[in-house]
DNA sequence: ACGCTGATGAAG
DNA sequence: TTCATCAGCGTT
């Protein structure tokens, strides 16, 4: 058997600047455990949200009900409902008191194609996981599961077995926002048709 | 190019 | 209490 036991990321791989995490998390994987199966996907895009002159950080204004868990301890599950239909997974980035976070935009499926298939409604390869709420379908992904810490039991991120050059990682503005879009926070993987837009 | 959808938070 | 806003998706 040369099948390597995943090692799992610690609390302080979380602990640090967004931007870092948000970059190093390309080529990660997420293993979301439900209903006895383990569906094991490679993150290949990620936007950062900065704690300081970020206007498109929900934590911006200061703290509200929703934004809390951006300031609780790093490692945690961030999940936020948005346009009424769509559920988004973030990793909280930073010191606790520090609000910080990782929005997953996009990850390549490496098992369990037809569950997430269902999961979709779709036979169209890349359009099950190309976008940050296709992604959470797919995985059934929701607000319960937020502020969570992570865990095997039903979400963990793992180290990945095959991890990007630095010259294979692409740096260059977020998508879908109004304001700090002059703000290269958006990391993605080259040529991975899972990207959500080029 | 646009409609769907409803939580969120700031204003009044 | 109202109202504009919104880290998208799918269909046209």
């Amino acid at each position: 058997m040369k099948t390597k036991k995943p090692v799992q990321l610690k609390q302080s791989f979380f602990c640090r600047d967004t931007r870092v995490v948000a970059k190093e998390l390309i080529g990660m994987e997420i293993i979301r455990n439900i209903e006895n199966k383990k569906i094991k996907v490679r993150i290949v895009e990620t936007e950062a949200y900065l704690p300081k002159d970020d206007p498109a950080c929900h934590a911006s204004r200061g703290m509200t009900p929703r934004n809390s868990v951006m300031y609780g301890p790093p490692g945690h599950i961030y999940v936020y409902f948005i346009y009424g239909n769509y559920e988004m997974l973030n990793f909280v980035t930073e010191n606790e008191g520090i609000p910080g976070a990782v929005l997953i935009r996009a990850v390549e499926p490496m098992n369990e194609i037809n569950l997430i298939k269902k999961n979709r409604n779709t036979e169209v390869l890349k359009n099950l996981t190309s976008g940050p709420a296709k992604l959470t379908m797919a995985l059934k992904i929701n607000r319960t599961l937020n502020n969570r810490p992570l865990s095997k039991e039903y979400l963990a991120v793992y180290q990945g077995e095959k991890i990007p050059k630095a010259s294979e990682i692409i740096q260059t503005k977020r998508i879908g926002i109004r304001e700090g879009t002059n703000l290269d926070l958006r990391f993605y993987e080259k040529n991975n048709p899972y990207v959500s837009v080029l």
